[in-house]
RNA sequence: GGAGAAAUACCCAAGUCUGGUUGAAGGGACCGGUCUUGAAAACCGGGAGGUCGGCGACGGCGCGGGGGUUCGAAUCCCUCUUUCUCCGCCA
């Protein structure tokens, strides 16, 4: 969400930045929305002036009461009951004027950073940068989901009946190396100074809608029947919401938190859950970070935020690299974002294992996270990215660490969560 | 889940029974000063309070959220949320 100001001031700006997204049905709005906020500008003037000589009336009853002169006041009773009726009617302009405005003020587009490519959609985003050797083994690297079922690690069959489709028991060794990259993710961003925190796996709709949009919601979301309340998608919606409506002091900032929890998806959508392996499923675990900063600091957070990604990565031999979101493809809210993406050896090709946004100040203008100024408070800056999510980055990893016997080795930083072991091997059904 | 009590500005806190000069006492924090080598403490002095509209003068809204009664609501009524105390239940 923009600032209406930038409507009502530099209308061009905002056509602008519409076209670079490629969004040009859009362009109406914009020009509906400088209209409407004349209106609404308008409404407002007379009826504050309207309330502002009843509020003067009311005080002389108050005055003319305790005078006792009961007639007179009588009298200016009469007077106000005249001009409730377009009070009223103003009342009811003012609150529909301005719902509009903020109806269309949502689909508004935040203006995008310069260096954000121009593309239409996600067959445009560019690579940013490689980091690590893109090995391809000498021997075919199996479907992971083979790698698991190889190491006794994966049971979908039960899942199916348990939970059916989009589900997954990780077993044994997997299982363990999955929260093995879990625990090791936790401590990594606690070595990097962020402060670990553990969220509401459930939040409110009120929250939930601050944090996306209504399509969204209903793609994402699973409401608890009876409750209002919804599973998070991913603890950035729990973690910014922790902040709606907050002043924050500004000695405590920048809040720089690293949150673990399971994530909630229903996946409804152009991919949907296949039918094999875990790679698209409802249940997954992330380990995020989330920054809150002053605005002149969020490019350095994001760009601090998307390295830790890949070193985190990095330190467990899994080659990444980065790709820059083109304009067309990054999200409404956003005002410039990478994929962070693991090498895969068995398919030769990169896929997406986190991104690391910067919202600039549209997240914390439509849930109210500000900080107090010296020249009134002012909205903050939100940043949000992946360390890990995971069964997905357990993919890479997998797929980067097995050997040609079915065995996979344990990279360094992750034996101390794997009980010193260097290496696990496949079992005998 | 049951029964009570509460929610006031950046923080603490009066006002609510008995509706009307209450944008809302008093503190703290904040700013200036005295004292001090410096700081703290103490004392003296000070303006401003959130948000929206307006070039401005001003004005609207605003006392947890929403609704209602009234010419007028922090104050009365309904409702939701949260917190605290007690009871019950339970990893």
């Amino acid at each position: 969400m923009i600032d209406i100001k930038l409507i009502r001031e530099n209308r061009d700006l905002v056509k602008e930045n519409i076209k670079k997204k490629f969004q040009d049905h859009k362009l109406p709005l914009v020009d509906e929305i400088y209209e409407l906020d004349i209106k609404y500008r308008e409404a407002k003037q007379e009826g504050d002036n309207l309330r502002a000589e009843k509020n003067n009336k009311s005080a002389l009853i108050g005055n003319l009461m305790r005078e006792g002169k009961k007639e007179e006041a009588n009298k200016i009773k009469e007077e106000i009951s005249l001009d409730g009726k377009r009070i009223e009617e103003l009342n009811i302009k003012e609150e529909e004027l301005a719902n509009e405005i903020k109806k269309k003020m949502m689909v508004i587009p935040n203006i995008i950073d310069d260096s954000v490519p121009i593309g239409k959609d996600d067959t445009e985003n560019v690579e940013n940068e490689r980091f690590g050797e893109p090995v391809v083994p000498d021997f075919e690297v199996p479907y992971h989901a083979d790698i698991m079922e190889n190491l006794c690690g994966l049971d979908k069959d039960s899942s199916g009946r348990t939970s059916g489709n989009g589900f997954y028991y990780l077993m044994g060794d997997v299982a363990r190396i999955h929260s093995a990259m879990l625990s090791y993710a936790r401590d990594y961003m606690i070595d990097h100074g962020f402060t670990y925190c553990i969220p509401p796996f459930m939040i409110r709709s009120d929250v939930v809608t601050g944090v996306m949009s209504f399509e969204e919601m209903d793609a994402m979301m699973y409401k608890i029947e009876g409750e209002d309340l919804f599973l998070i998608g991913t603890s950035e919606h729990s973690m910014i919401g922790k902040f709606k409506d907050q002043l924050l002091k500004r000695e405590n900032l920048p809040y720089t938190l690293t949150s673990y929890s399971p994530c909630f998806r229903k996946e409804v959508g152009a991919h949907g859950i296949e039918e094999r392996g875990v790679y698209r499923v409802h249940q997954f675990e992330k380990q995020e970070m989330v920054v809150i900063c002053e605005p002149e600091d969020s490019m350095n957070w994001y760009n601090k935020m998307w390295k830790l990604t890949v070193d985190f990565f990095r330190s467990i031999d899994i080659p990444v690299r980065t790709l820059e979101c083109c304009s067309g493809d990054l999200a409404d809210l956003k005002v410039k974002s990478c994929d962070i993406e693991a090498w895969s050896p068995r398919q030769q090709k990169y896929f997406e294992v986190g991104s690391c946004s910067t919202l600039g100040d549209a997240q914390a203008r439509r849930l109210g996270i500000r900080a107090k100024g010296e020249n009134g408070n002012y909205y903050l800056h939100t940043l949000n990215n992946t360390v890990l999510a995971t069964p997905r980055g357990l993919i890479a990893f997998l797929e980067n660490n097995v050997n040609a016997d079915g065995s996979v080795n344990i990279p360094v930083a992750l034996r101390p969560y794997m009980g010193g072991i260097e290496i696990v091997k496949p079992k005998q059904k």
